[in-house]
RNA sequence: GCGGCUAUAGCUCAAUGGUAGAGCACCGGGUUGUGGUCCCGGCUACACGGGUUCAAUUCCCGUUAGUCGCCCCA
């Protein structure tokens, strides 16, 4: 809608100004309107308004922490009904989980030594001394629900899904912020290595629904014991080379070794080429797998980039692990990773579920995939916008009376209506109905009310014709459905 | 957490060591009954704190915030 609410609550000076005006336009709702009292109030407020003190300071959103104003909706509106029809086509059930969870669910299942846990976590204890955390992801807690709701006793795998915000303390950047939104997509129970090419099926085909060509990343990092073994010669082989490595290499070698893997320092982007890959310290079974999961993926037609570098920063995963990603939104910049995920084939057990019951993941960042949208351009301005079908105008105490329960009679058939009842002079009126850009307006006026007529305005066409204002509803539908066959030629 | 850049009205931007203008937006008016063009009027800002100075929005420092990069990640 190309409308703005006109009060914005910045300082305190415009929280007094809009406070004002509420009293006065709510005025004739409870007082019979006279002059006189119109008067006074227009006296009050212009009374009250030098009192305001400049200097109070306003209070704003926490840093990382956005609104998303009625501008914006269309783009979440959209990428919500593609992530929930995709979700329902394959079989995925909503979870809506908790905002906050034990503290020890994510250290157990994230993995202390990982950046989220260690440094990103909104913790704090509640009056009982709970160590409590704003979900930093929700994988653990989709696994935490799985086992704590015996979704095992169902026919396996588990598929949940849900669209939720997440919490991390990070310094914000574009399409980063400390309560982000992530659509996840969580299938428990089952290792077979078509559901991670599935996965990335799914995931691919909703970034194609909104128009995104995402270039996948693919690797695998094994199980535990195999990724033991890799990182054991991996820290030797840069070890060897550590006269080459900047301060932040180094350090990652001694805390991380893996995450030196997408170090962009050119010593290192070189070195990686000599550096021991992932794959061939695969064991025979992990081997296959990758395999299969390739397979798939060839048989959907998916199109991906094998990257033996592509690690991930939190610990539970295994074996397969992928990362979607727009590799130039803009020239010269750098990539944004949209989304990403993998195989926890351990997760379960270590969070108290049964032993041996895999998991295969995804999650996709929203405001990431709103930045992306946004930059192809490739949602319709149709699609982003709130439409108004007809915009109603009153003229006069009579019309505006009648006129609120003939807006309930239109609202109640379905029409999207736009209307201005705060205001009363025409112009007024039909100047708001031109930026609704509603298509038609509906003008109430005194003479109306007592010939029992409406006035329904073209607003391109400028035409006007009277109705019967019995007969509206069906009049209108059907003007509007004239309208849309006539654009759609 | 580290580094670069930035901070003037709701938005986009000016100017200035002597406290600030425009365009857009918003509100009202130009006939208490007709919008998209036009005219008139109105509202709204020097992020915060300190320093230098007779005087700071302007120069300096700090804080905060935004932004970009690093780290990390979605």
């Amino acid at each position: 809608m190309p409308t703005k609410p006109s009060t914005t609550v910045k300082s305190g000076a415009s929280l007094v100004k809009s406070s004002a005006s509420t009293d006065k336009s709510g005025a004739p709702l409870v007082v019979k309107t006279t002059t006189a009292s119109v008067a006074e109030l227009a006296k009050d407020t212009s009374q009250s308004a030098p009192l305001t003190d400049k200097k109070s300071k306003s209070i704003t959103s926490l840093r990382g922490f956005k609104d998303v104003l009625p501008d914006e909706q269309g783009y979440w509106d959209k990428i919500e009904s593609v992530v929930k029809s995709v979700a329902s086509a394959y079989g995925f059930g909503k979870i809506r989980l908790p905002i906050a969870e034990a503290t020890p669910l994510f250290e157990r299942g994230v993995g202390k030594e990982t950046d989220i846990v260690g440094k990103e976590m909104f913790t704090f204890l509640d009056q009982g001394n709970t160590r409590m955390t704003l979900r930093p992801e929700g994988t653990a807690p989709a696994v935490r629900a799985y086992i704590e709701h015996g979704m095992l006793n169902q026919p396996q795998p588990v598929k949940l899904w849900y669209l939720e915000q997440f919490f991390r303390h990070e310094r914000p950047q574009a399409g980063r912020y400390r309560q982000f939104w992530q659509a996840g997509f969580e299938v428990i129970g089952s290792n077979d290595p078509v559901l991670d090419a599935q996965l990335i099926v799914l995931g691919v085909g909703i970034f194609k629904q909104l128009g995104i060509e995402v270039s996948t990343q693919l690797n695998s990092i094994g199980m535990p014991a195999e990724r033991r073994q890799y990182i054991t010669d991996l820290t030797k082989y840069f070890k060897s080379h550590s006269k080459k490595l900047g301060e932040l290499d180094l350090k990652r070698l001694a805390k991380n070794p893996l995450r030196i893997l997408d170090s962009k320092e050119p010593a290192v982007v070189e070195l990686k080429k000599d550096a021991p890959n992932i794959i061939s310290y695969l064991d025979p079974e992990s081997k296959a797998h990758f395999m299969k999961v390739i397979e798939y993926l060839d048989a959907a037609e998916i199109q991906y980039n094998l990257d033996s570098s592509l690690v991930r920063g939190l610990d539970y995963y295994t074996r397969t692990v992928f990362e979607f990603m727009v590799p130039n939104p803009i020239e010269g910049e750098s990539p944004i990773t949209l989304g990403g995920g993998g195989r926890y084939d351990g997760l379960v057990e270590l969070l108290g579920g049964r032993a041996n019951t895999p998991g295969v993941g995804l999650a996709i960042g929203i405001e990431r995939l709103i930045l992306a949208v946004k930059q192809a351009k490739s949602i319709p301005a149709s699609e982003l916008e709130q439409p108004v079908d007809v915009f109603f105008c009153q003229l006069g105490e009579a019309a505006r009376r009648q006129g609120l329960k003939i807006f309930e009679k239109l609202r109640a058939s379905g029409l999207n209506l736009g209307e201005a009842f705060s205001k009363g002079s025409l112009k007024a009126q039909l100047e708001t109905a031109d930026k609704f850009k509603a298509p038609f307006a509906l003008i109430l006026g005194q003479k109306e009310v007592l010939d029992g007529t409406i006035i329904l305005r073209d607003m391109d066409a400028g035409a006007q014709e009277i109705l019967d204002v019995e007969k509206i509803q069906s009049v209108v539908i059907k003007r509007l459905h004239d309208l849309k066959t006539k654009s759609a030629k």
